[in-house]
DNA sequence: CGCGTTTGACCGGCGC
DNA sequence: GCGCCGGTCAAACGCG
């Protein structure tokens, strides 16, 4: 209560919190439902409005799907000392985003490492206190998307449970944060609205699942309701690289539009054809049958104009 | 009854 | 050392 008051009041200063460093003309918006987007303009410069430092070309072959190893294993970034976050631009039927992740595990290595040291601090956490001082915890790599969506918690396909909400410094929206609900998945994810553009959703993904997505993986069969209502399922599962069970069963981007349209985000020349497409799509539904998420993810307008600052 | 959310308390990191 | 702040815990509660 209070604490909302000062909130507010602190509201227009500082610019420290993640939702803040995004500007409002970051704001994508939905893809399927023939939203305005916008894009800054130049190749992977919506990055650099995430704060993101180190976005090596190789990230967006990291990111294209599934299959390719750890987003973050970019062995130029060796150990980098802070997070550098990457962007991605998956769009949700009434929400295009952007995203953006912090990697600070560096290698295949170095990610099953910490996840088998996140393990053991959650352990540590049920005993008591853990945390060794020398070391700063390590953090999962994470993965911010920008979502423009009336829907604070996307539907990813995986199952979430809530465990902490906080107020945000200088945003009047509050913090929750998510973790998967999944055994063994320590896979987080927090959730705020921009304050800047309260219609943006940021959500980081912190971690990879270990599991398959509970959703059944598209082109197999039917697609759960979810996946329809929220294709931003598409966004958590390639923007968390999955590991080695996507590369045995089909997972939700088995085309290879995907990487199709990664490449040409990284070659900054993105060709919007089939994204026009989408425009006179009606139905989310239809799209899923036709497309596949891939276009849930890359909004086509995103890359159509690309908005100067 | 099981599962998920809410919410205040607590803890650790970090800057001053 | 202190206070702020982000992140997490866990009891209470709600819902199907």
């Amino acid at each position: 209560m209070e604490e909302k008051e000062q909130v507010k009041t602190e509201n227009s200063m500082a610019n420290s919190t993640f939702s803040d460093q995004i500007p409002a003309s970051c704001a994508f918006s939905s893809s399927i439902f023939d939203m305005p987007c916008e894009v800054e303009k130049g190749s992977l410069g919506f990055m650099d409005l995430l704060g993101i430092q180190d976005y090596s070309p190789s990230l967006f072959d990291l990111l294209q799907p599934p299959l390719a190893p750890h987003p973050l294993t970019s062995p130029a970034s060796s150990a980098p000392p802070e997070s550098s976050e990457v962007v991605n631009a998956p769009a949700t039927p009434n929400s295009s985003s952007i995203s953006s992740s912090s990697t600070e595990a560096a290698n295949d290595d170095q990610t099953k490492a910490a996840e088998e040291e996140e393990q053991d601090q959650e352990k540590n956490k049920q005993q008591l206190k853990p945390k060794k001082k020398n070391q700063k915890r390590q953090r999962e790599p994470r993965f911010a998307f920008i979502t423009k969506s009336e829907v604070d918690h996307l539907d990813d396909g995986y199952r979430w449970r809530k465990y902490g909400q906080k107020a945000v410094k200088n945003s009047p929206f509050p913090r929750s944060y998510y973790r998967c609900t999944t055994a063994a998945c320590g896979v987080k994810k927090r959730v705020e609205r921009s304050s800047d553009d309260p219609t943006t959703v940021v959500t980081t993904y912190e971690g990879q699942h270990t599991h398959p997505c509970p959703v059944m993986p598209r082109g197999s069969l039917g697609i759960p309701p979810e996946a329809v209502t929220f294709s931003a399922a598409a966004a958590s599962s390639f923007a968390m690289p999955q590991p080695q069970y996507q590369q045995q069963q089909q997972p939700y981007f088995n085309n290879s539009s995907l990487s199709l349209n990664f490449n040409h985000m990284n070659s900054s020349s993105i060709n919007p054809t089939f994204l026009h497409e989408r425009r006179l799509r009606p139905s989310p539904a239809s799209l899923l049958r036709d497309h596949g998420l891939l276009e849930d993810l890359l909004p086509s307008q995103m890359f159509k104009e690309p908005k100067e600052e």
